[in-house]
DNA sequence: TTACGGCCTGAGAGCGCTCCAACAAGGGTA
DNA sequence: TACCCTTGTTGGAGCGCTCTCAGGCCGTAA
């Protein structure tokens, strides 16, 4: 290991025959520099191979140019073939990338993970936090907002106190939008797995099929899910115990969607033309199911950028953040339904 | 915004009435101090909310808590559906956390990117840097180990110079055990979907089979992929081709076994019983294609925590590093060969 | 020639923390 | 009683950087 010794700004100024302050100055793009000046010290920075030492900086600076984004704990355990927070992170690293902040990843959501990411925070480690879809009545995005750290969460956070600005997807849009194809195409009796109800996004898209039901006049049959397929195949094996005759079925999640093919195919039922099946998501593998699946896109990715877009004018101090975005959702119509 | 003046180790060394020392040996957990005055400190931290800056620690221990892991920008681009990355992510994750360490995610791939990067390392925001899969003969490591940075490389890197130590998996085992399956089972005519040959895995999964066919005094054929469905699709197609009679298929990834199958299913072919297909990776969604993949199953949640494993014996300056960790592969047998 | 801005540069004071050297008490031993 | 440990505590010197402020230089106008 070749550690040797990392110059310090003081060494550039000495060979640059300067003062550090200058130095300074030209490292950090000062335009008050004389040119002849300027390149003796880029020149002396080169040949020293000079870089700033980080920690040095954001002590003066009180910031550090890097953003954490908070996974709740179960992206780490329950989902290996989950694709919603690999969506996210590439969204928000290649937002921040672009403006050249890094991205620190931390997972919370146990007792300890919440005060780790509290106490890493207040460490001034990050200029600010986003959250990557909220669990239930989760008090941390309030408590770092009150302890002055910039805060953006995905997905509508259930708590509000102080308000903490999110960017989210129009559920109940993209519901309707399925339920419409469904109740245009003739379908009757239109079960739904719901998503978890302690999440915005499950709790609103099962609001979603409620509502539009009952202006539909129909009625509703649901089974509850958490968005992974395993518990898709268990759902739907319950919807269809307890309405064989049903016509249609709406899943709050693609994975979901896909246990319900599944379970559909086990019962002999044939896809759409037995039963038809909606998702919500679009993930990329919903292209290739058996048949390719008919689901409500959201723009994840995109979700994701705008969240680091908003974080970036948070630490840059604009005083007008919009304090809820909702992008739009779409359905894909594919062979499903 | 409640940005409340934070507390510094003097205010709570007068609120305590001890010097910042002493506040300093509390908060760092030394036992050298009497009960009756760690008592006192850590009242005084409680009520002030104490949090210790950062910044300022690492300025003078020269150490941030916190390590890099640096993906591809092909990740980042590409792979919407690709679930390498995340478990590798999820595996050094949960191995980092358990030591109280952070991980910060950074892309990398383009020019712009290996400065950043570098610069990024050295400035001393991180303690160590590892590299999820490693593209072609990148310098970056080489280049960070010499400047004295620990790094560790998911996958050998090509370029050893100065050696880097890695962990990586064992794929001629695992080439070599899905060939045998498909060899003693009667299939003569076995192709293969290879993977980027700019990648160890890629190079080493033909070279396996290659080798193993010639041992056996079978031919070989290939086309060429790039570890994406997509590719599999296109490969499958060419491969049919130049020979309708084949009987079985080696992809040398999971995606593009799934194209494969794809392929075969548009072409007419029966799975397995005219052409059998095995896959490398064993993703999830493996265990739910039509039919369910038979594939070689490498740990790549375990890589991550090894390779996480092994930074942290690196930093904390453990002199016998191994150079090289093999994990070993294993054959998964479902439906599909 | 002197006076006066304007423009650059340098000196120096921190930022908040760790850690070393030095020292103050006690308690045991000769 | 004098001496030496041991245990616990303090003051202070930095870590490498930014940033304010004062001061030097020069051109221009009086």
């Amino acid at each position: 290991m070749t550690t040797r010794e990392r110059p310090t700004l003081e060494a550039v100024a000495r060979r640059a025959g300067v003062s550090r302050a200058t130095v300074s100055r030209v490292v950090n793009g000062s335009t008050t520099v004389a040119a002849t000046i300027r390149e003796a010290v880029n020149r002396a920075v080169e040949e020293l191979g000079y870089v700033p030492n980080q920690a040095a900086r954001s002590l003066v600076t009180r910031q550090t140019d890097s953003i954490a984004l908070i996974l709740p704990e179960t992206a780490n355990r329950v989902f290996s073939d989950d694709l919603f927070f690999p969506a996210i992170i590439r969204g928000v690293g290649s937002e921040l990338e672009a403006a050249d902040k890094q991205l620190v990843l931390m997972m919370a959501g146990s007792a300890a993970g919440y005060h780790r990411v509290e106490r890493y925070a207040v460490a001034g480690h990050v200029d600010g936090v986003m959250f990557a879809s909220i669990h239930g009545a989760d008090p941390l995005p309030g408590l770092l907002a009150r302890r002055g750290i910039p805060v953006i969460c995905s997905g509508r956070p259930m708590l509000a106190d102080p308000p903490v600005p999110y960017v989210d997807v129009d559920h109940a849009g993209g519901v309707a939008a399925a339920l419409d194809l469904l109740i245009t195409s003739g379908r009757r009796r239109i079960a739904t797995i719901a998503g978890p109800q302690d999440m915005v996004a499950g709790l609103e898209r099962l609001t979603g099929y409620h509502e539009t039901l009952r202006r539909a006049g129909l009625p509703s049959l649901v089974a509850a899910g958490d968005f992974t397929r395993e518990s898709g195949v268990t759902a739907m094996r319950a919807l269809l115990a307890q309405d064989p005759d049903l016509d249609a079925v709406f899943a709050a999640s693609d994975l979901m969607a896909h246990g319900a093919l599944q379970a559909l195919r086990d019962a002999g039922r044939r896809v759409p033309d037995d039963v038809a099946v909606i998702g919500f998501d679009d993930f990329e593998i919903s292209r290739y199911s058996d048949p390719p699946l008919t689901t409500v896109r959201q723009p994840i990715a995109e979700a994701g950028r705008v969240m680091a877009r908003q974080m970036l004018r948070l630490i840059a101090g604009d005083p007008d953040i919009d304090p809820a975005i909702i992008l739009p959702t779409e359905l894909i119509t594919r062979a499903s339904a």
